[in-house]
This record gives C-alpha cells, structure tokens and sequence, in this order.
DNA sequence: AAAGTCATTCAAAGCGCTTTGAATTGTATT
DNA sequence: AATACAATTCAAAGCGCTTTGAATGACTTT
C-alpha cells in the first residue's frame, strides 16, 4: 500500500494525501478526515527511506559506542542511557542507529556517519579531556550534543553533564566532617573527563580542609567489582590505612566492600564507602533506603535530556551551543559513619573526665 | 558531490559509474579504476537514503528492546549483545538501529517497524515461554531470528541459544558430585524461557539422582545483586541451609557470596556457589583464573552468532529456519568444594579408624 | 563483405515520497 | 455581471540512486 495506491483508492491526488497526512492546513477538513480513515482501514505506512529521501531528513539520531580496543570492555552505563534516549526519539518518530567502534577507529566512523548521510545528529559518549572528536564533529557540521564534557576544548559545543565536580567535592566533605581524614579515592579510567572532573572535586574539598590528596590512596580505571577489591585490599595493607573510601561506581563500591569485609570491617562503623551510583535498572543502591551513602544521578535520565537536547537542535538548525549540568543528589545510607579512629579519641576523652 | 556530479566530472552516465562502484562485471578495468580513484579524491560517498530507496533494502537490522514496565529495567547483557551484533553488522555495512519499547506494547511495534520498512531484518531479545512474537513475526514475513528460544511455541523459527538446560544440569551434577545435597536455585524472573530451561536442567540432575527439588530452595526473579543478597540471607536463616547455590547470574552470585560472608562462612570451604557468567565485558569472573566456579557462555559471541545468522537469512531470502545451540564451559574456580557436612563424615571417619 | 558476438557504455524509467507552481472551484467584492 | 480572492486540489518535477533495455563499436566468424 503505496502513497499513490491510497489516493487511487480515494480519487485523490497523491500530493493531496500527502498534505492530509502531514497535516499541511491546505486542504478540507472533511478530505482529512477521509484520508486519515482510509489510511488507517488499509493500515497505511509510508515507506520509511522514500520520505528521507524526499526530505532530506534522516529522522534517525546515530549514537557511537566506543569499545575499549585494551579491555574490550562496554560501558556499563549505556544501556541505561540508551534507554533514556531511545524514549525520547520514539516519542519523536526518530530512529535511534547504533554505531560500535573500537576506540582507535572513531574519526572515520564519524567521517563515514556524516557522508552517508543517515543520521540527522549525532550522540556523543565517554568524553575524554581534550577530545579530538569535537573539532572533528564542529569541522563536519553535523549537529551533536556531549554526554559529559571535554577538559581543555576550547571550541564551543552543546553538553549535558552531571556536576561531577561538586559531586565529589561534597561527598568529600560529607566524610571529612565525619571526621575522616585518610581517604582513597578509587576513581575511573584516568583520561576520561569525568574521572578527572571527580578528581578534581575530592582534592578540592581537601584543600578547602588544608590537606593534601595522598597518591597512595588514588586509584584509577576500569570501575569493576574486581577494582575495587583489589584497591581496598592494597590500601588496607598499608601502614596507614584508609578510614574511608570514595568510589565511582556501585560496582566498585561493591568491590571495596568484599575487600574490607573479608578484612574483617563492618561498613559504616568501622571503615567508611561513598560511591557514586548512575541509577541503572540492574544494579540498584537498595530499594526503599539506600545501601551505600552516594551521589546520585540518574543516568537514564541524563539519557533523556541529552536526546531531548539533540531534537531541539536538529529542528531547530540553530547552532548555538546549548548546555545543561545536572546536580547529583547526596543520598545517605548505610555505609558511611564517624571515622573510627576519631571516635576512639573521643571515648578516650570521655572516659578520662 | 553526488552520483550525477562525480559522472560529470569523469564524462561518463551515472549508469556507468554506479556499476563501476558496485562491482558489476560489465565495466571495463580502466573505467573503473578511474571511478574508483575520483571517488576516492572528491570523497565521495552514495547517499545511503536514496541506495536505500532504490534498492529496497534498508541496509539495517532492528533491535527491539523490551522494557519491564514493572521493574523499569534495562538487561545488563543487551550492552554486550549489541557490541557483539554490532560487529558484524558493521564489517557487512549494515546499520543498528534500535527501538525501546514498554514491554505491554511490542506487538504495535514491531508493526510499525514492519511497514515503515526501515530493517530489513529483526533480531528478537528475551524470548518468554509461549511467546506470541514469534508467531507474529511469522506472520509479518520479516526475517528475524531469536537470542533464545520460547519453549511451547510450535511454529518453526530460527534462534541462536546456549544449552541453558545442559549447562545447569551438569553444574548441578558438579555440585551432587562434590557431595552437595541441598542445592539451592537463585534463578531469572520466572516466565523467561532461559530461566525456565535452566530450572530444567537443575531437576533433571537432581532427579538423575533420585533427589527432588526443594521449592524452598528457589527463588526466581531479576538477576541482581540484591536478589543474591536476600535469597542468601532467607535461605541461611532455614532450619536444613542448603550446602550449595547455583545462580543465574555473577550479580546474584556476588549478592549470595555478601549474604554468605555476613553469616561468617567462607566460599569454597563452608558453603559452595556455582554461577552462570555471560562473560560480559565490565562484569569479569576473574582475570586469569575464575573466582566463581562457573558455566561460562559469551554474550557477546552470541550477539555475532544471531548478527550472522540473521545477515546471512536476509541475504538469501531463505525462510528456512535455522539454528545454532551454543554449550556453556564449566569452569572450576575458588567458590566451590565438597559439601562440608560430607566433609565432617569422612573426617570423622578417618578419626575413628 | 555480411552477419553475428562480445565488451562497453548510455538514456530513461522507476523506487515512494514531498513540494512547487498552476488549475479549479466557490464565494465575496465592486 | 465582472472581478478579486480565498480555499482546495492537482500535475509534474525532484530527491540520488539502481536497473532495464537499447545503442555503439570493435572483433570474429562465415
């Protein structure tokens, strides 16, 4: 059932169904309301690729995954993302076409994406400090927007990102006035934007304190359950342990948890753990009351926004920049607690009144 | 720079040109090296809309992913999946387009897909029992082929799946023969046909025994690390605790390992735990060597299994199903060991000679 | 030398839609 | 009654590619 086939039947002419259908006002109301009935009896589509063609319009948003061409690892969040983002497109009429690319290929899959013409925008993820892919896209002319932001790109460009940053730095703060003062960060891969924004948040709230980040309490990379163990298990041989942890990922939280449990400390009263958690669907901080003390910030949602964002600039053609930074929420747990040590020397101070 | 301009350029008819990239025998090998080469200096790339259009192949395989609208969950093994799928597609110049959709409502979309005429293919995720997708897709006439299989449906169809029911009965034999008599099943939701088949498997070897199922010892639903938690903590908390976990997930299985700590027992020695592990990229069992005791299937292997099939049903227009039964590898890691009960017997034995 | 082959190229139609510019009709204006 | 105008409708061109069927030479074959 053809565009043309559907004005046969109805002894109209094609230019006028297509104008009744895409609700041009030239054209009866009454003919509307007969084209619409017919096309819906005879279950009438137009044909997806005829109408890009015509118009020009891709009506697709192409998102493209790296994969880590070293860990061949798929970031756990995009699924959650990909969901948030897929909503909005499907409420949109858009397509949404995936793209995976190991990480060294992006460049010529981004040429590639912008001379077959088959997206409309372009998605861009897991941005690193000093990107190379936003010149790029700025130079190829395709509308996109950041999931994130890059460090030190200088060129204007649309973003959504959470505020990793003060995330981190009130999560900091959180525990230093829980009185600690030991505390490791077990943070992402090193040249990722967000992990070097979280960085910057957690020396911040130190500094604000006088005091320094100590290097041996720094870890980065892939967030894993593994790294985690192994980060607490390393740090809590040390001389002088931690008494709390900072770390990007509930998997990573988990992690440290199995780490320091199997080191015989209980959370939250013993030893500290504040994580981030980006809400995804499968690996949820507790249900009614979280289990981990975090900075919450719904990945699905940044998901949302950032397709929204997209749309917006597709119909618009307006190229100025647009940007939108989301506030992590503190949400407080189980996990977290006045630092032991200190509390020691206040039992002890009260003990000798 | 389109078809005509870069025909133009070269004095030859778009006719000739289009043949010369495609490959078509009737050019000469001058002629088309020629073509080959402008092409490549003015960058020139075929508008994939209008290819599509003439051709009538959408160059694209659609991905439906069903939401719980329940549970609001996104599958944490989708992400590998599609790296796996998106491979291939990617080597065989097809795109990825995916469609989020409320699982109450897939049946409107995977018609709209069909008459919007955008895939030329369907890969279908998450098979219930009795799924009445299949007889749908059937009937819609668009190749698709199944991750999994729906246990009921009789209508022939082709699917890619790991032997759920072969890989959880020997695990179970594992465990029955390191001495385990109580075997608890931390299991996926229940109406899922993986989960239903590795259920399956779970009586078979127990019944290969002359042991039943324990319902207590059961529990079904999503595969996270909280279900692993409390099934452990409830199971622990029996009169009869059982000897060994078999779960479905490495999320649930590090749920139970935490419940099994908490009640002060050691992996391997006091309680044994047996997981499936989808080897997905930033959830490892282990590095060099496992840390569960696992059956081992590669997600994402299967996503270029389904990929290829499909790509290889579209290309030859044969609706002859086929399928392809994957196995799952035991694996033997820290995080299982005879039955401790046993063990006692048999020192105690030993003591008495 | 005429007829038949083969290799190579081309003109034109078509994929199913949108959109421009013109045609038609009915109604309001003078 | 003649003109203007708005409201509808339509014919035809065009989006950029593929593909059918025909055309052009060059080369064999008889």
């Amino acid at each position: 059932m053809t565009l043309k086939d559907l004005a046969t039947l109805l002894g109209l002419s094609p230019t006028t169904v297509s104008r009744a259908l895409n609700g041009y006002p030239e054209v009866n109301e009454a003919t509307r309301k007969r084209v619409a009935e017919a096309a819906q009896r005879y279950n009438y589509r137009p044909n997806t690729q005829a109408k890009r063609l015509a118009t020009g319009r891709a009506m697709a948003i192409g998102h493209v995954i790296p994969i880590s061409t070293q860990h061949e690892i798929v970031n756990p969040v995009f699924a959650d993302f990909l969901a948030g983002a897929g909503e909005v497109y499907a409420r949109a009429g858009y397509d949404m076409v995936l793209t995976i690319v190991p990480d060294d290929d992006e460049e010529r899959a981004y040429r590639e994406i912008r001379s077959k013409r088959n997206v409309d925008g372009i998605l861009v993820h897991a941005p690193k400090a000093h990107d190379p892919r936003i010149a790029l896209l700025n130079d190829l002319g395709l509308p996109f927007v950041v999931h994130g932001r890059a460090s030190g790109v200088r060129a204007p460009y649309s973003w959504v990102d959470v505020n990793n940053t003060r995330a981190f730095e009130r999560a900091t703060e959180f525990l230093l006035d829980l009185g600690h003062r030991r505390i490791a960060l077990v943070n992402g891969i090193d040249g990722m934007d967000f992990a070097l924004r979280r960085r910057r948040g957690f020396e911040r709230a130190l500094a604000g304190r006088g005091l320094a980040a100590d290097p041996a309490l720094i870890v980065a990379g892939e967030m894993t359950e593994a790294q985690g163990h192994a980060a607490a298990r390393a740090m809590q041989a040390l001389a002088d342990p931690p008494t709390a942890y900072l770390t990007a990922s509930l998997l990573s939280a988990m992690g440290v948890r199995r780490g320091l449990e199997e080191a015989g400390l209980k959370l939250g009263r013993d030893v500290s753990v504040l994580t981030h958690d980006d809400e995804l669907g499968y690996l949820k901080n507790g249900e009614q009351e979280p289990i981990f003390t975090a900075t919450r910030s719904s990945v699905r949602e940044a998901g949302r926004r950032c397709a929204a964002m997209l749309l917006r600039k597709v119909a618009s053609g307006d190229p100025t920049p647009q940007t939108e930074l989301l506030e992590a929420v503190l949400v407080v747990g189980q996990s977290t607690g006045p630092c032991r040590a200190l509390h020691r020397q206040n039992e002890h101070a009260a003990e000798t009144l």
